[in-house]
DNA sequence: TGCATCAATAATAGCGCTACGATTCTATTT
DNA sequence: AAATAGAATCGTAGCGCTATTATTGATGCA
């Protein structure tokens, strides 16, 4: 091979991307570091220089590889952020708001959903990995140990949001469900019911919604000494599975007098089924929902309801990861609580 | 270059990934380029050998390094969906639809929100590039020239959903909104109604609204001859707006008996203003919406609404994109209508 | 038996960028 | 004027993988 070489004339050769950082270098006068220099911390990078660089790459429309960025820094400059469903307005929210927080620190998010399955989460997080993303955010405090493992096992800042309870990986941002069931409770007591019912859609699943349920009927037998019970549906949340659950109700335990829902989806379906049953809100019966979801200040009656602050744990969340960005630190176990706020209204 | 071993013992090193592909090479006693043909072309790999790098791979729990990958191959597995928002859930539901699809075939979601800029979805766009994805996809056909400068210079394979009507830049899935309008006046001039308003919120960014707007007028007037109004509002879509909507078309135009709304959200605000006013749905007056959203079956009258298939466009769009890089041709326009349903309810 | 043919595997040259160290070039100080 | 310390800039070795070519081993056929 190669014996003084010979038999090696046009060996290889590659499709190429167009404008490359070294092109921006030549027509700026300068070496491809120090473009890359001015493109990572342009304040190293003297007022000339930076000039030139600036107008080199105007002329040539440069766009960065990414790619190579990220391969050589070992690095990139996406942040996963996996959630159970973008389809809940919660976590849309949650992500529409961090998107837009990391969006101008030029950090990309890649986003993937779990469908509720801790399973498909722990493909989601394999993937994430192979992206070396700048961080990685989970919904919520319960993973699969094989989850657990590939990320402590990694030195990628996690965070995890909407649920604190248990220890997090890292990095939590998010509130009390348990509370969020006892406020409920509370509220309810306060307007003199007595007889309360949680309607909750997809317990099963949807594990911070149990443990709103869970704390509802706590606080509301021990604490209050009222009658408490769950009744639940399978099937993710809607009206639909409000107005079913509200009929349920009714016949299970017609002496009800306040329900506490899992979510507003829930509570505007028992809303629309009262009005056809001819219950009245809040006379006989008070309903206290969860989200404060856009239609909730509008209903008939308007909704009482807790609202979670999604787009705050979005502004922490992100402002987490910009800092641990930033400081290159260790992993230092941080958690914040946003609270969360009751939103009394007509319906109770 | 080592001569006699002197002046350069320790010159460079760099942190590194765990596991690479030669490490699954070295354990499966093969070459790294099999073991990445085997992650690739599984088919072009014997039994053999195949087994062993498996074996090998799941000891080792290798995760590939896609930023290396990707540079290699100048084309990534990161598919680029640009929409105005993901709190919007039509669009959040066609992008869980394409991440489900679009996750099968291991390709990863890059997500991007405009909130209805076009200057920001320019911005979008341009950073979409630098990950060299493997496809991008936009909302709509309205787009700056830089915009369609940027990806026309681009090989990326582009597809524009959820609307059809002027040409695409390359692929295209969605219906006519115009048509949308169209269907709505039809059916409300068929319920009898001959004095129509479209209540629209945030039309001015929104431009699909604006179509399905200016369709209904256009239906109504020309076509069918009864009388028809717009009243609109600059927020974004709310039952809240749809209440004051409701209430501005009572004032000004008290004879109307049939409405169209520019989404569930401001039907759902009509509703329940109706309900407030006294005025009887559909007896006094008909409502149509659109979307088709989670409660619109629930609510009470349930509400006649035109249901566009977000999921089936996510379904298709995913498919076109596959079929794209799987034959990996040239620039092919398609067009694909996916039409949509008008769901006849109680509420016209 | 010799020689194409084809399938399977291996060797190697980058992909475009960043990190690291080395090398200038300027102020300062002595 | 020489010595020194910063500031700014540059040179280069990879980052881990894929594409391409090269090589090897089987197989078929005259």
């Amino acid at each position: 091979m190669n014996t003084g070489r010979s038999v090696k004339p046009t060996r290889k050769r590659r499709k190429m991307q167009r404008v490359t950082m070294m092109d921006v270098a030549a027509r700026a006068q300068t070496s491809p570091s120090t473009v890359s220099l001015y493109l990572r911390k342009p304040d190293a990078v003297s007022a000339s220089a930076s000039e030139a660089i600036a107008k080199a790459i105007d002329a040539l429309n440069y766009v960065p590889n990414l790619m190579a960025g990220g391969l050589a820094a070992a690095s990139s400059r996406a942040v996963s952020i996996i959630v159970p469903s973008v389809r809940n307005a919660f976590f849309a929210e949650t992500v529409a708001t961090m998107q837009a927080e990391l969006g101008k620190e030029r950090l990309q998010v890649l986003l993937g959903h779990t469908e509720y399955s801790e399973r498909e989460e722990e493909n989601l997080v394999r993937m994430a990995l192979s992206w070396a993303p700048a961080a990685i955010v989970l919904t919520g405090l319960a993973h699969s140990s094989a989850t657990r493992k590939l990320l402590r096992g990694s030195s990628v800042p996690v965070v995890e949001i909407w649920e604190l309870g248990s220890e997090p990986i890292e990095m939590a941002v998010g509130f009390h469900h348990e509370q969020v069931g006892r406020s409920a409770a509370a509220h309810l007591v306060q307007r003199n019911r007595r007889n309360l019912v949680f309607l909750g859609a997809r317990l099963q699943e949807d594990k911070r919604a149990t443990h709103r349920a869970e704390g509802f009927v706590e606080e509301a037998r021990k604490t209050l000494g009222v009658t408490a019970e769950i009744i639940q549906h399978p099937a993710p949340s809607s009206a639909e599975v409000g107005a079913m659950l509200l009929g349920e109700t009714m016949r299970k335990f017609p002496q009800v007098d306040g329900i506490a829902c899992s979510n507003d989806h829930v509570a505007l379906g028992v809303i629309f089924e009262c009005q056809r049953l001819g219950i009245d809100i809040p006379g006989q019966l008070s309903v206290v929902g969860f989200g404060d979801l856009s239609f909730s200040a509008a209903s008939n009656p308007s909704l009482t309801t807790i609202r979670p602050p999604g787009d705050l744990i979005g502004t922490e969340a992100a402002r987490l990861i910009l800092e641990r960005i930033a400081h290159g630190s260790e992993r230092t176990p941080t958690v914040i609580d946003t609270r969360f706020t009751l939103l009394h209204r007509q319906s109770s």
